[in-house]
DNA sequence: ATAATAATTGTAATCGATTACATTTCATTC
DNA sequence: GAATGAAATGTAATCGATTACAATTATTAT
């Protein structure tokens, strides 16, 4: 049988009031009292009903977070970090997997809504800016991941997309490259669209016009990467090395490149956006782009869990965090002679 | 302002059980008054109270899952599967992170219960039995992914651990490795002790005799794993070829091979198991035993779930449901001309 | 010992839904 | 048009906690 606050009030020989004032721990309960409270609870099993409780307060204590793709590394450390933080402050994490899929997203978000989640961590697909607004305006913190969504007003918490592309092409460029291309995520998520712009930006300075084929968007997944690297490096003007916008594209992209027996560095040079293990036993060791992921994260979240226990905070006033990438320079691109500069 | 369901009444001139009635799609409302209703539901744009409802119905439609440290690939792919499965079935997920933690796995036990979930699937420390046998008493239902727990009557999913450690050391010993090494868990998991006792059956079967300095333990993580190869492969008498027991530990063997330049599979040979992309591209692509570990958590998703579902069901029987691994053979290992049987 | 004050404890409303049961309305039959 | 039964709707208790306010008990001052 399930034994619920009025159970132990009974036993106990006190009422339900001051049994919830031993359980909230607040003062003005005679330690006598107290502590025989207390020795009811343990010896009827006591654990209090957390819904009952969310009920009462309008408080849950939990927080969703919505991931593009929980297959991803680069979700699961973001998750790893919710969580730790969360966890932190007494905060419980509902993982949802957002797919990168506009519908699943909304249907998730209601679902957060309505469970009265005290807050969510969000990385948007872009498209559901309306349902999200009134979600801030009715009383939901919110704080977006990873991406900006232009016309919401919430806290963000980003990398610097465009600068961290910029130094993976100048890389490339630096080594001589000058036929670059890049295999990209699809331009609706701000990173994509930030990583282009750092991309072409690149090629700007150094003069180098931009040459549409070889510039190749999709989705942000492996499989995608896979299929468009091939493309590229199967077209007649093919490129001398590839620019590849995250970590699951940069895996597809590496299986293609195995697939068609390409030797990197010698036919092809690549640098990836986003570090892992791997990319560092890979052989060759592959340049990267890093990413602080986990920071990401435990800054959101932070951020989120200010804001929710700050009531009296100006909404209006929202922070943008940019955090920075930094080169790792490894073994995936090589000196070309052609380096004319 | 936050709207109820008694506010939505008012404006629509019914009383709140016609307006439970049509949220829950019940038979008996009249056609003209079920418009009328949701007309006002999203003029109002009123979104239900989930906590209110679970109190009531003493159901929250949500499972947890506390998995070992989702920062491991293995743990990502099972929360994508056991997110799909439930989703499927209406069920949310709140992923916890128990980090191979026994007190961290039990905290999470505790609030997962007082949220009142409908059930929990647990990749368990093996050190809270007392706790989980009282949940399942209480009426939670549960299900063991991974592992099992000895004298705790559940439903569990498992791989064949003791045979896939076996069909990796048999591989080795086929190709005439006498000295084998094995990098694994602790024990008291259960994947630990069965990884083992496979390699001690290979071993045994060949006429090998056990040497205890080949064989490492510490826990399944990363940093472990690497820290163990080193020793492994530092000491006088060093293996031949190892087999590490999961990814992490695998991850850490490479880096650590890496580390002291050795070459695969001329210096050492390498079985790892569970598979991943990287292991087929790394160079040289990696032997593994290929665990199905997507199966695994929707599996484990479709038991919990049905037991959920079927309150009658018979809490006395329990399925355990053993999946099988696959030995993919690639290019980690080679024949060794002292393949004397 | 009594009044005044402080410290404990209790009563009952409340959070927002669901639902058993009661009541009203409607349709059908004679 | 009344009686009957079915369909639609309403009333109020309930889930299990929290908490404002009231009531009681203990302590201190006079």
């Amino acid at each position: 049988m399930k034994i619920n606050i009025k159970n132990v009030a009974e036993k106990a020989g006190f009422s339900t009031a001051t049994v919830s004032r031993v359980l909230r721990n607040y003062p003005g309960v005679r330690e006598q009292t107290r502590k025989k409270i207390l020795n009811t609870i343990s010896e009827l099993n006591y654990e209090i009903n957390a819904v009952a409780r969310n009920l009462r307060q309008k408080k849950t204590y939990s927080i969703g977070i919505i991931v593009g793709n929980v297959l991803s590394q680069f979700y699961s450390v973001i998750a790893k970090s919710v969580e730790d933080t969360a966890n932190k402050y007494g905060y419980n994490v509902i993982l949802c997997n957002g797919d990168e899929d506009p519908e699943k997203e909304l249907n998730y978000l209601r679902v957060l809504k309505s469970n009265r989640v005290d807050g969510i961590i969000l990385t948007p697909t872009g498209k559901n800016s309306t349902y999200i607004k009134h979600l801030i305006n009715s009383g939901t913190r919110v704080v977006l991941l990873d991406r900006l969504l232009e016309g919401v007003n919430c806290d963000t918490v980003l990398v610097d997309n465009a600068i961290g592309a910029y130094k993976a092409v100048r890389h490339l460029i630096e080594r001589g490259y000058k036929k670059i291309g890049i295999v990209n995520g699809y331009l609706d998520r701000t990173t994509g669209a930030e990583r282009l712009r750092g991309y072409l930006n690149a090629l700007r300075e150094a003069g180098i016009t931009k040459d549409d084929s070889l510039i190749k968007m999709g989705n942000f997944k492996k499989e995608n990467g896979r299929k468009l690297t091939k493309e590229l490096l199967n077209q007649p003007n093919k490129p001398e090395a590839i620019f590849t916008a995250n970590i699951d594209i940069s895996i597809g992209a590496l299986i293609a490149i195995k697939e068609m027996n390409l030797k990197i560095p010698e036919d092809i040079g690549i640098v990836c956006f986003d570090d892992s293990d791997w990319m560092s036993i890979f052989e060759p060791p592959i340049t990267v782009i890093r990413q602080p992921v986990y920071q990401l994260g435990s800054q959101a979240s932070e951020l989120l869990i200010k804001k929710i226990e700050n009531e009296q905070n100006d909404l209006s006033i929202n922070n943008r965090i940019i955090l920075n990438t930094e080169l790792i320079i490894r073994k995936s691109t090589r000196k070309l002679n052609n380096s004319i500069k």
